[in-house]
DNA sequence: AACTCCCTACCGAACGTTCGGTTGTGTTAT
DNA sequence: ATAACACAACCGAACGTTCGGTAGGGAGTT
């Protein structure tokens, strides 16, 4: 039994109940082991929580930095970062939803220490639209509003998205930049 | 000690803990009774849960509607019923804390009974922008997406929104109206 | 006024259950 | 032999809920 196996179910069962709705003995119970045996790979329950929402963060940082480090116009770039950001969140749902819901049950200690990465993360989005409105490309009065904006929309997406829906993620994404960048008006 | 106090100050603990971190204790301890007490007022804990989804998911349905049956440009409809939605959440943000984020939490018997007013609730908005559509004033391949999309931002807002910060609510709403219609790029 | 009766609101104490976590002992693979 | 891994059994604490009972005020009767 891998460390990454145990977090990831254990990711999907915090995902199902939440963090304070789940038992150690639901973990076990979905990889086959009796709840003792958890803790021979993590000293706590909190300890797991913190390891998924530090992964499920590293996995969106490290990609949609790297798009956001290239040289290109402020709007292929804003489409390529929506699109790697809902295809992590898509094929790491477990995870991605627990990052998203459940970071309030962290301890305030242990959220300390992640806190930082989240902040960074979002400084990415900001930075890319204030990039584009410093080129003239975009109008924005206020960068970091529309940020969080386009964050919430996305985030959102896991409460209703499913693999066997009609709507593709990459389908999902280009609505999304169609939306934010042209708007509803006609 | 009202119901309404009772259901105000349970939003308030679920909000801060979560539906499974608080206990009957801590809503108790709130309002200054022990937790005995509270099953004078209510039948179990999911009894609570219930009522604060109700009533939470009234208050938006009510005023939103409302304006939903005006006869106004799609546009300004749009803009109205998002400066009202962004208002009623950031006078009861307990309440919708609870209503967007402890959905899950209800069992679900009663989720059952909850989930149509939901439903009744997001096709408002769906309608709103089909009409737009339909009257020739927007543009969009999928209403029932870009309605979740601006759902999305809108319910996101309340994890970071505070009273005591810099942007109002109807600068939120102002900002909110403005990048949905008109887009980001120039 | 004095009395009984009832009702709402509340509380202390306890119930059975479940929780996160510990201990000690086996089992397996190197 | 040794280290890694898994297990059964157990612990104290906390959980939601129940129960018997108390305090106090209003209504009705005498």
């Amino acid at each position: 039994m891998t460390r990454d196996e145990l977090i990831e179910s254990a990711a999907q069962v915090f995902r199902q109940k939440g963090y304070h709705g789940a038992s150690m003995e639901d973990i076990a119970e979905v990889v086959n082991l009796r709840k003792a045996s958890l803790y021979h790979h993590f000293s706590s329950k909190q300890e797991i929580l913190l390891e998924i929402l530090d992964r499920a963060l590293q996995l969106l940082l490290e990609e949609t930095s790297a798009i956001a480090e290239q040289d290109i116009s402020a709007d292929e770039k804003l489409r390529l970062m929506i699109r790697k950001y809902l295809q992590i969140l898509a094929e790491n749902m477990d995870l991605a939803a627990v990052l998203l819901f459940e970071y309030r049950s962290l301890e305030r200690r242990r959220r300390a220490r992640h806190t930082p990465s989240r902040d960074k993360f979002e400084s990415l989005w900001r930075d890319a639209i204030a990039e584009g409105v410093k080129k003239g490309v975009f109008k924005c009065s206020d960068p970091a509003m529309a940020a969080r904006a386009l964050l919430g929309q996305m985030n959102w997406t896991i409460t209703w998205y499913s693999p066997a829906g009609a709507k593709s993620i990459s389908a999902i994404a280009d609505d999304y930049s169609n939306l934010l960048l042209h708007g509803l008006l006609k």
